[in-house]
DNA sequence: ATTATGACCTGGT
DNA sequence: CACCAGGCCATAA
């Protein structure tokens, strides 16, 4: 399996900062593919196929939902997590999400 | 090839 | 942000 999207994906998350959170939209659009936003999921759910650690649970939807808790080992696993970074979790959204949001291109940033 | 589904997004209400 | 309708794209059957 050659470096493809999927790669990038996870090369993106494994840079977001700890106790900050990013959407697969915003990736999407980070790797040039904003339609293809729900591809970001799918290449997520396969994290578990790869080597590295994935900090998965950091990405949540557009309003902070984390959408992807049943993709976990246990539903508990993702806002356990992000509840040890200092992210609190309110009815399985991202409380102060607008505030914890981390955009992929602040790492663009970094080069100017 | 066609239909259905999904860790989504946008826009309108 | 709550709810609804339409759209995008990869995977599975």
């Amino acid at each position: 399996m050659e470096p493809d999207f999927n790669d990038k994906v996870f090369e993106v998350v494994k840079q977001i900062p700890f106790g900050r959170v990013t959407t697969y939209g915003a990736i999407a659009r980070f790797l040039g593919v904003s339609k293809s936003s729900r591809m970001v999921g799918w290449a997520l759910n396969k994290c578990s196929l790869r080597g590295d650690y994935i900090p998965a649970h950091r990405v949540v939807n557009r309003v902070g939902l984390l959408t992807g808790k049943a993709a976990f080992s246990s539903e508990r696993v993702m806002e356990e997590l992000l509840e040890s970074e200092g992210v609190r979790i309110e009815n399985d959204k991202v409380k102060g999400f607008d505030t914890l949001f981390w955009d992929p291109q602040e790492l663009l940033k970094e080069f100017e």
